[in-house]
DNA sequence: CGCTTGACCGGAA
DNA sequence: ATTCCGGCCAAGC
């Protein structure tokens, strides 16, 4: 497996943070969005940081403070990323009302839109 | 000092 | 649908 870590970690770390914090009650993100919704630090190519920040954001969650709604960070494809206290990572979302099938929950519906965005439930389907 | 081991993702095969 | 690959680091034994 490969890795990188970003120039200064102990920043980027805290942005990281900062943004979970901003994740509503009973939504979540996944890695790769809070890597997209944070600015590249200088020095690192564009191409670059698409590639390696999704997992710098897997290691700053792996040492995220209490204050830090940690479960609602999970990858791409809407499961919860393999390691001991997945399943802790499940009761607490599902005390939040999500639901998981399969496996997976439905990103559609329970994926935060990211800051200043108004996260009230999409009226899909309407015909 | 030298291993070993990681909370990822998108595109290609 | 499923597997493989590149990206090319740093903290803890």
């Amino acid at each position: 497996m490969r890795y990188t870590s970003p120039p200064n970690q102990q920043s980027y770390y805290e942005q990281v943070w900062q943004l979970v914090r901003q994740v509503p009650y009973g939504k979540v993100v996944t890695y790769g969005q809070i890597a997209q919704l944070l600015p590249p630090p200088i020095d690192v190519e564009l191409a670059a940081y698409k590639a390696l920040s999704p997992r710098w954001v897997g290691d700053a969650m792996a040492a995220c403070p209490k204050d830090v709604p940690w479960q609602r960070v999970i990858n791409a494809q809407g499961q919860i990323s393999e390691r001991s206290g997945a399943q802790r990572q499940r009761q607490l979302l599902e005390e939040e009302g999500i639901i998981f099938v399969k496996d997976k929950v439905d990103l559609k519906q329970y994926q935060w839109q990211g800051p200043g965005h108004a996260d009230e439930p999409r009226q899909a389907t309407l015909f």
